[in-house]
DNA sequence: TTACAGTTCTACGCCACGTAGAACTCACTC
DNA sequence: GAGTGAGTTCTACGTGGCGTAGAACTGTAA
């Protein structure tokens, strides 16, 4: 499926941190007062609306958002929740793998011991 | 870290399932009969030693492969085994999540009954 | 009917990756 | 010790994804 780009991750964090009302005016406000992973004397320059605009539309062509034609500035919402697009990612990558199992065990061996008892408890018991 | 391209994951992928004796050439060889994955009407010319050497100097640059240059047809091997390598891949793509246990929620939702079993097994019981 | 916000189209630069030729090097052979 | 050939390094080209945005178009509100 989809890597994203720093900028199109960033845009999704926003869609998924703001769902609500979400143009790409907003989204370029809200993305230019951004910590940008490599700011290291970054350009603080607001990007322009039609840099916002494209994002979107390859996110659009990706399948990760969709947007309200009918409502004249177009609203944006993300598909999937974070939690589901990170978790297929997840699947994605542990998919192509004929050793699952094994995968899975030196995965395990690194969650944190809440998590591990989260875990348990979605297991179930027997 | 790395999302690798179609060819280097072959190559890894020949690395790990045939750890033994590898060599520029051998690998060549045996990538030649490759099922690409995009085969139609694929071209069947064996790959140039050259471009095998490309990849195999990338991904050691990308740290995923070592070579021994004391001996002269360089012997080329994985650093980690495929399943840590899908382990951290998998890691990578959960750290940058601030919902955690949902993501992990969804993700043990989909894995199979048997792998379940396995999950509960290793996260040990209480 | 005009003016402006918002949208689409097009494009440029950069970098990763697949691909490989050209040129170089090292270990044998005579 | 010069030759030769397998193996290696250097360099490079084409493609495609992504960050970025101007130019041109469109729809709505005044």
């Amino acid at each position: 499926m989809a890597t994203l780009g720093e900028l199109e991750r960033a845009v999704m964090d926003l869609l998924w941190e703001h769902p609500e009302a979400m143009t790409a005016n907003t989204l370029r406000d809200l993305l230019s007062s951004r910590p940008s992973a490599a700011d290291q004397s970054r350009d603080t320059r607001p990007l322009a609306v039609t840099t916002v605009l494209t994002v979107l539309s390859r996110l659009e062509k990706k399948g990760l958002v969709e947007r309200e034609r009918s409502i004249r500035p177009h609203r944006y919402k993300a598909v999937t929740s974070r939690a589901d697009h990170t978790a297929e990612l997840m699947l994605e990558v542990l998919g192509s793998a004929p050793d699952r199992e094994a995968v899975l065990a030196r995965f395990i061996g690194t969650v944190s011991d809440g998590e591990a008892a989260t875990l348990r408890k979605l297991l179930g018991g027997h």
